[in-house]
DNA sequence: GCTTTCCTACAGGCCCGGTT
DNA sequence: AACCGGGCCTGTAGGAAAGC
């Protein structure tokens, strides 16, 4: 496997065409990626296109001056992004990416908060269950890399990989899985997207888990196929928790907005300020008539923001101190 | 009838994104 | 990098409606 830690899509078609058939793109930082070119304004689209083809197995283009274009077929991209929550949240809410699927071909997680940790000393090179594991994968990548190393019109062919059948209990378990979502479909909200793929990640975890398992492994089981479901399932909801979370609802959006211009002016000593003055002066995302600004106000009040207090028929507001 | 509140209109300044 | 236009923010003015 060919590794990249920060790659512009063309390095990755370029990657899959010239070098090696099979590519990981990996990057803890993924800031990386999706601040730089590949997902610039300009470049964005493209590389959507080609992650998801990709991803759905229809191979890619590859345009060169001279000898035209070349449809690379028998490649695979392995893609492991780790982000910080405000890359995420820019991800997740980015229309372009939320329209075109790019995430329901993603299996995301949204890693919970770690508590206190302790420190654990321990020699990763010399635990048994670490070696059998680094042995495993060692093998796995040895076979699916022999037919390329030493050949290079073999590299240019694309990998040639073995086709799995699905053991027909596994393909059972499969149709019964396919209409389960099928017919939850209206229940599922912002995952509807996902769950659209889902019995296919199911499929591919399971084929995962298997042959991980059991590298000369000639169909797959029903065994696998329940493991494969329970993950797939598992990361639909997780899709969904993020997809839902990731919308931040209008009012809320708006009373956090007049929040941080209250602050502000808190900040000058130019409160309390009646209603009407916030209409006038305050942030006009907020709305310009009072019924709308009366109703972010009411809804800071309840969550203990601001506090309301009569000047004789006057309703000025102020700033919880601890709200600062 | 006066004051306060609510709402609209408008102008200038500033910031941001797009274009050249 | 410079420029431009649009949108947002701020401040001002004034009129209608409601309250005292």
């Amino acid at each position: 496997m060919f590794l990249l830690s920060d790659a512009t899509t063309e390095a990755i078609v370029s990657a899959l065409a010239d070098d090696w058939p099979s590519v990981g793109l990996f990057a803890s930082e993924a800031g990386v990626f999706l601040g730089g070119h590949a997902m610039s304004e300009e470049k964005r689209l493209y590389t959507i296109s080609v992650l998801s083809r990709l991803w759905d197995g229809q191979g890619v283009e590859r345009a060169r001056q001279g000898d035209g274009k070349r449809l690379l077929l028998g490649r695979r991209l392995s893609v492991h992004l780790g982000m910080q929550p405000e890359v995420a949240r820019d991800l997740l809410e980015d229309r372009l990416v939320r329209n075109q699927g790019l995430l329901a071909r993603f299996l995301t997680a949204w890693a919970p908060q770690v508590g206190p940790r302790r420190y654990v000393e321990e020699d990763l090179t010399r635990n048994p269950a670490y070696i059998a594991y680094q042995g495993r994968l060692d093998a796995l990548l040895e076979a699916t890399a022999g037919n390329v190393r030493d050949d290079p019109e073999a590299r240019v062919r694309g990998l040639e990989l073995p086709s799995l059948p699905l053991h027909p209990a596994a393909k059972r378990l499969y149709v019964a899985f396919f209409e389960y979502l099928e017919a939850q479909k209206t229940g599922l909200g912002e995952a509807r997207a996902f769950a659209a793929k889902t019995p296919e990640h199911a499929v591919r975890l399971a084929l995962v888990l298997g042959l991980f398992e059991d590298p000369s492994l000639t169909r797959l089981g029903p065994e696998h196929m329940e493991r494969g479901i329970a993950l797939a399932e598992w990361y639909m909801l997780e899709h969904r928790r993020l997809m839902e979370g990731a919308r931040v609802p209008e009012p809320l959006r708006r009373a956090a907005r007049l929040l941080e211009w209250l602050r502000e002016r808190a900040r000058e000593g130019a409160l309390p300020i009646a209603t009407p003055d916030v209409v006038r002066y305050g942030p006009r995302a907020v709305g310009r008539t009072t019924q709308a600004v009366r109703e972010a106000l009411r809804l800071l009040e309840a969550h203990g923001y601001v506090r309301a207090h009569r000047e004789g028929r006057r309703e000025a507001w102020e700033l919880n101190p601890r709200a600062l």
